[in-house]
DNA sequence: CCTATGTCGTAC
DNA sequence: GACGTACGACATAGGC
């Protein structure tokens, strides 16, 4: 949209009197009964609009009840609308006259729909001024082009071409098509069953058209063509109810549109009768700020409602208008110490970054700005292709500069961005996002958050805004880093990890789609059946995957016994234990977990995988996030690649899906017991010191020294307890906790711990001088001193403050373990560059880092794998590695 | 209509 | 109340 141009409003005007009924909870009416808050509302919404825009010109356009030509296509057309509640329905009448007081057109036409009347009307008049469609429904989303916007001023949303581009992947015209697919539940059209905004997103991102899909729907996975298959005839006839039309005949001119001088005097008479003393008491004021005030002045951004740092932004920005004139500039800035990148980055499906502007700060006064073109993506713009190698060239470049400091807000994300080959470490670069972390801070607002004030002010400005935000980060930031000794963590571990990371994440790992898909085809007929047999157990058909319909029929209908709450007590518990319980009594339950345990499977691990499949390379690409975790370890999503089930036989079956590429092997390389190592380190408790430093087994030496028996003579239950024990101590458990998961009673679980802690004084004295020293300085440290700080240890609440102090006792071990494999993946990343050996690393999983590997040479590298690991921290006690590799990630051997 | 919350389950 | 750290699917409650 441009200022040259005047602004046409096209208000889509029949959903705001339900809008406004069911959004203002208060029971207005006038004396004498008349219900008014229609009224009250949509006036409101009409002046906030005028006053916000100031429009030249504005038309109102009112759905007619009755049908048309889409009713003729489809029965069921708008078939689930309920009737207008009469209390709407007797207020229309008086907010059309306020309307017309206001001086606003109104379009009422029969036969056709306001959704059509408005498409014709931009088509109609988009080439002489710009158009803002006031609108909640994403039907208009195919409207939208460089001069035709949308906005909701309910939630203050604004749509754009560039904004739908950005945040659906397509071009505005095809929403359409998206919608075909998807359903559109507000005009009663259903679309393929089983497939969702989602999937039809996908979908139109890699065929751009339904016409295109039709003709390639050999090339999905045979379920979903089979889905569109079965609506093959129905999915045009969607389309046509979607698509709007924007044929009306139609002889307004623009002038028709002009809005007309406000009649206060009518409107002071309509605010009477409805004894709208608000809107009356305002009146004046209201009116003299639509009509009075100047059009250029700027929306003025308020800190208070924005979150905005109040950045000074009389900031002289060079806006760089060709590559050729920012590699000039580029140049210039060059000669300074340090350098503040923000750039706009959007993200694309597989894990495709594209980078639309950048702002540059010399950290003074100079400003430069560049706006990229992104033509490329869609058109293979030879031209724009070339710019943009050059500016990844001058950006690269700069990066390579060791004197100058660049500093940035998620650097992994343009490194992403910035190419698909792999960069070295750069010396003196500086990640804001990943210092406020290690600093525990939370308020980067400006950075993280989707605040709808953002889109008011200009890019150019908010781009500056942040940039001059950055810096103020980072001047502080910079000391406190010193001051609290993470200087080296953050220089040494944390910005090292993000260029392994953004590899790690660039490569991928392998799925074998064939094999999923048979695996998928063998949940699902598993799943049918025992839909079936669950059915027939309950004596009545119900959503399996509702707890609250479940434990209605478990505990009503059937009567069996509630064993306990939900977490909330919000009702009483359905969850594995309790199901586990049950199944003693009754067939049901069991069938409801096996139902559960492959349902879980297919929705989480096979729908959700295939969802982020690359279909041209078969690859999956996570996203490691490393400013998440309270502990300092790295959490994985889209997909989640570090809760991949192994556990039991059919979970397996997942992990056996993810694949090497030949020539090469997954070669997985996991530390032993890390945690009790690290535990073993800070309590520095002889008996678990001597039992590493042998080399024994753990817990069957926990279980010998606990029961008092030799080592081989620990029975396999001995050591199923110890190992419970073990790993609860590290989480802080408790004797019920512990009774609770091993199945004795309270009185054994007590006996058991007292004898553990009468064995390892050491732990118990870690426990007690860990919470001791939170209390005492407020947090917490790992090996390499990255801090939690912990305030609830001093609350009032003795199950708060005793969470703390389980997260007290936990961080350090957590953290350092994280930090252990920090520091080896930064080994191992080192002497692969050096080498050049044929090793990749795809995945970490808190303790296992799985590579790629060279078949040929396979054994070499994990054996150089395995010594960089155990080397890396001299805990005092041996650090312990297994490596083993093969195809897949499920049948591995060493 | 969309978002937030609750429940459940997977990993280390 | 009772075991730490995550992510995500699905259902439902609630606000606009």
């Amino acid at each position: 949209m441009t200022a040259d141009r005047p602004l046409l409003l096209l208000v889509d005007a029949s959903p705001y009197p339900y809008r406004a009924f069911y959004a203002i909870k208060a029971n207005l009416t006038t004396q004498d009964g008349l219900p008014t808050r229609v009224i009250y509302g949509v006036t409101n919404m009409l002046l906030r609009v005028l006053r916000e825009k100031r429009p030249a010109y504005m038309a109102a356009v009112w759905d007619v009840k009755g049908k048309n030509f889409r009713h003729e296509l489809y029965s069921d057309y708008k078939a689930n609308r309920p009737p207008m509640p009469e209390e709407i329905g007797m207020q229309l009448p008086h907010v059309k006259e306020i309307m017309s007081a206001m001086g606003i057109s109104q379009i009422e036409l029969e036969g056709y729909e306001a959704d059509d009347v408005i498409a014709s009307i931009v088509n109609d008049m988009q080439g002489q001024t710009d158009i803002l469609i006031i609108s909640g429904d994403k039907d208009f989303t195919q409207l939208l082009s460089p001069h035709v916007n949308i906005w909701d001023p309910m939630k203050d949303e604004y749509s754009t071409p560039e904004s739908v581009k950005d945040e659906l992947g397509i071009e505005p015209p095809v929403f359409a098509d998206v919608l075909a697919l998807a359903g559109d539940s507000a005009d009663n059209i259903p679309g393929v069953p089983g497939i969702g905004m989602k999937t039809a997103l996908e979908l139109m991102r890699r065929y751009g058209s339904l016409e295109n899909l039709m003709q390639k729907l050999n090339e999905l996975p045979s379920k979903t063509r089979d889905k569109i298959l079965s609506n093959k005839e129905m999915i045009p006839l969607w389309k046509r109810l979607i698509e709007l039309n924007a044929e009306v005949p139609l002889s307004y001119t623009i002038e028709d549109f002009r809005l007309r001088p406000m009649d206060e005097a009518r409107l002071e008479g309509l605010f009477k009768r409805f004894e709208l003393h608000s809107l009356l008491k305002n009146m004046h004021g209201k009116i003299e700020t639509v009509r009075h005030v100047k059009q250029e002045e700027p929306t003025v951004i308020e800190k208070e409602t924005t979150g905005l740092p109040d950045e000074d932004c009389d900031c002289d920005v060079h806006e760089t208008a060709t590559i050729q004139e920012f590699s000039a500039e580029l140049d210039v800035i060059e000669e300074t110490d340090s350098i503040f990148l923000e750039m706009d980055i959007s993200n694309l499906p597989n894990h495709v970054f594209y980078i639309n502007s950048v702002m540059l700060y010399d950290g003074h006064s100079r400003l430069i700005y560049y706006q990229l073109s992104n033509d490329d993506i869609l058109t293979q713009n030879s031209m724009n292709l070339e710019a943009k190698k050059i500016f990844f060239e001058k950006i690269i470049e700069l990066f390579k500069k060791k004197t100058i400091t660049k500093i940035v807000y998620n650097l992994k994300q343009q490194l992403l961005a910035y190419s698909n080959e792999s960069f070295p470490i750069f010396d003196n670069v500086f990640d804001v996002q990943i210092a406020a972390y290690l600093l525990n801070k939370k308020n980067n607002d400006l950075f993280d958050a989707k605040n709808k004030n953002l889109q008011k002010i200009s890019k150019v400005d908010l781009q500056c805004k942040k940039v001059k935000f950055l810096k103020r980060l980072f001047d502080v930031f910079k000391t406190e880093l010193k001051e609290k000794e993470l200087w080296r963590l953050f220089f040494e571990i944390e910005m090292p990890i993000v260029y392994i990371l953004a590899d790690m994440e660039k490569r991928g790992v392998k799925i074998d789609t064939n094999e999923m898909q048979r695996l998928n085809i063998y949940f699902t007929n598993k799943i049918y059946e025992l839909e079936t047999d669950i059915y027939s157990a309950a004596g009545v058909n119900f959503n399996i995957n509702s707890t609250k319909q479940l434990a209605e029929i478990l505990f009503d209908k059937l009567g069996l016994p509630q064993l306990k709450k939900t977490a909330k007590k919000t009702g009483y518990s359905t969850d594995n234990e309790v199901l586990t319980e049950l199944a003693q009594v009754h067939p049901l339950p069991d069938l409801i977990l096996q139902y559960r345990n492959l349902t879980k499977l297919k929705s989480t691990y096979i729908d959700g995988i295939q969802k982020e499949i690359n279909p041209e390379t078969h690859r999956i690409h996570t996203s490691f996030n490393q400013t998440v975790t309270t502990t300092g370890r790295l959490s994985s999503s889209n997909p989640n690649l570090q809760n991949i089930p192994i556990r039991t036989e059919e979970g397996r079956k997942i992990r056996r899906l993810f694949i090497a590429e030949t020539p090469y092997y997954l070669l997985s390389a996991d530390y032993s017991q890390i945690d009790l190592r690290v535990l073993a380190y800070y309590s520095q408790d002889e008996a678990l010191l001597n039992a590493f430093r042998k080399g024994l087994d753990i817990h069957s030496y926990t279980a010998s020294e606990v029961f008092g028996v030799r080592i081989e003579d620990v029975t396999p239950d001995m050591r199923r307890l110890a190992k419970t024990v073990n790993f609860g101590i590290v989480y802080g458990m408790s004797p019920f906790g512990l009774a609770k998961s091993v199945g004795i009673s309270q009185k054994e679980a007590n006996d058991f711990i007292e004898r553990y802690f009468a064995r390892y004084q050491g732990v118990r004295g870690y426990m007690q001088r860990t919470i001791e020293q939170v209390r005492e300085y407020g947090y917490v440290t790992t090996i390499l001193g990255r801090r939690r700080y912990l305030p609830e240890i001093h609350n009032k609440n003795k199950a708060v403050r005793e969470a703390a102090e389980r997260m007290a006792i936990n961080m350090p071990i957590q953290g350092s373990s994280a930090d252990i494999i920090k520091l080896a993946m930064i080994g191992i990343s080192r002497w692969i560059r050096d080498s050049g050996v044929l090793l990749f690393p795809l995945l970490q999983v808190h303790d296992e880092l799985i590579f790629e590997a060279s078949r040929a040479s396979v054994q070499e590298l994990a054996q150089r794998v395995c010594s960089i690991m155990e080397g890396v921290y001299d805990l005092g006690i041996p650090l312990k590695v297994n490596v083993s590799w093969g195809e897949n990630w499920a049948d591995m051997e060493k």
